[in-house]
DNA sequence: CTGTTAGCGCTTTCAA
DNA sequence: TTGAAAGCGCTAACAG
């Protein structure tokens, strides 16, 4: 596989104008780019980009690190970014941590050895100590409230958003309510307990631990939310569920259980995903893609550390 | 930030010797390790992993180009490839196409300029020459049956699972058979035609055009298909349709609509995903991450080029 | 406009 | 056991 200094030879040329007809640099006569191009022809050149890498001290490789690639929360955050990576001439490199620290250790641990250039990190696990360590190696981004952390993010205001979705249950006439989240631990899932516990406050109800319902992800963990609906003595007349996917199982399986919805028991999705649509699911929309794009952009752009702060949207439909 | 010259300096001692205790070579005295482990302690130095992948041609990076990040199906395959890819410490690219033909060749150039080590192609979208003119650069793994060509894949054989699926449609009493597909294109859709077709030739019955719903992604498109359902005046009385996402959104509309299931509409999904399970689909089940894992063994092993088959089983529940 | 040359940071051969 | 030195392929400062 020929290289520069072959092309070079060939052209009867320097490596140096051979790199700059590469790059397209000015200053190369017509003739010798012409030659240089041909020898590149004939000899089916192709740069080595680890050279390049080497060389410049960049990769234009962004890492990401999500829980799980078939979710549609994270697939949506990253499908922004990965159109913006194109559009800006990076690639991504994948880390699906399955919840699992040393996976997101592995992505912090590449941005150390420089083989990406940033990280984004959708859905943090590691202690934030452990994530300073790694602050002077690049660029990482979140997407949970950094306000007081001296790094940036795009992020949602989950404490915000879930006291919206529980005032607007309220209105609807509702006072049991109940939550079905992800995880119990982490900034967010703090955030939305937290908004919950200071609603049930603000309208004096007492706090019953068994209307959270924690680890929902997927539409599958919607039929033992039913379940353990149908057992409870005293069920909650209202759930508002951290995801459409689990939204939509719950609203499935309540069907089969002839639990009619919204009046025995109401639903509110959040991401206003399409199966949320085409479902009739209530639920609070998120710009998941374009937060995407905003976390690409920070991750090749982040001079000064900034915290920018999305905003979300009731869509009312039929299940509340 | 220090580099191996640093160490060798700090540590008195030659940066072979350096390289050596980094990469655990034999044949160095205590002492000098000890010291050198010291420099690469105090100066917190970080091998730049760029380097090494010129200095030895290779990026332990795999690439995997796949249409969209947000279905179930590749993000199932994907999982496997992540799972696998963990082990044999790899790490994963991931290219997401959209089906547009140059983002595929972005990944192939990628290949070309040594930035991967291998590329896993999901779902081709490039003429076979267009691939052809990148095969010397690299292995390129397919997710279809490339037995006629010189490349290696992990495929499952469209027309004989849809065949099976057709087949057992038939022996449940139906003659009025629609499908519902992806693209029509592609060797995967073509096989599922064929397949389509040969089952109508044998039962003797006339292929309805309008009896293939293509472009069927997603839960949503369900809702398209039983529309047009309604509106037809001699509608199939089964549908097998290609992924259980869109097989579970025609269930849901179906019921809607007060279509019922299995009576006046026969569902047979494809995938066997946890919605198939809930929903009691009926369908064909792929071991998708197990497929994932031997992709990625062979894009880090192809010595020598071999095409696999995956055999499919079907699940029998109540949609049938 | 063009070429020389010194890196980028690491691996590896070869000789000692 | 050890180290000098020659790469790996490309970029960029500098001199002309």
């Amino acid at each position: 596989m020929a290289n520069i200094k072959d092309i070079a030879k060939m052209a009867g040329v320097s490596v140096t104008t051979v790199s700059r007809v590469i790059n397209n640099h000015p200053y190369v006569s017509f003739e010798k780019r012409e030659a240089v191009l041909r020898a590149i022809e004939v000899s089916k050149y192709e740069k080595n980009i680890n050279a390049v890498h080497l060389s410049k001290g960049k990769t234009f490789l962004i890492g990401i690190a999500i829980p799980f690639s078939n979710h549609p929360f994270f697939a949506l955050i990253v499908e922004g970014i990965a159109n913006e990576a194109l559009n800006n001439n990076y690639k991504l490199v994948l880390f699906q941590t399955n919840y699992e620290e040393f996976r997101e250790i592995e992505a912090l641990d590449m941005l150390k050895q420089k083989q990406i250039d940033a990280l984004i990190i959708c859905s943090r696990i590691c202690q934030w100590d452990t994530i300073d360590a790694y602050l002077d190696y690049g660029p990482i981004i979140f997407c949970e409230d950094t306000r007081d952390k001296k790094v940036s993010s795009i992020f949602m205001d989950h404490y915000k958003s879930f006291s919206k979705a529980l005032e607007y249950l309220h209105f609807k006439g509702h006072r049991k309510v109940g939550i079905c989240v992800g995880r119990r631990t982490g900034f967010n899932g703090e955030q939305r307990i937290l908004a919950y516990r200071d609603f049930l406050n603000k309208i004096n109800e007492p706090f019953e631990s068994e209307y959270i319902f924690s680890d929902c992800y997927d539409f599958e963990n919607g039929e033992e939310i039913v379940q353990r609906l149908i057992n409870m003595n005293n069920p909650p007349s209202a759930l508002l569920v951290s995801n459409d996917q689990v939204a939509a199982g719950i609203v499935t399986c309540s069907k089969e259980k002839r639990i009619s919805i919204p009046h025995e028991l109401a639903i509110i999705g959040f991401d206003n995903q399409p199966i949320a649509k085409i479902m009739n699911i209530t639920t609070i929309e998120i710009p998941l893609v374009e937060m995407g794009r905003k976390l690409f952009l920070r991750a090749i752009n982040n001079k000064n550390i900034s915290q920018e702060e999305i905003s979300v949207k009731l869509v009312e439909r039929l299940t509340v």
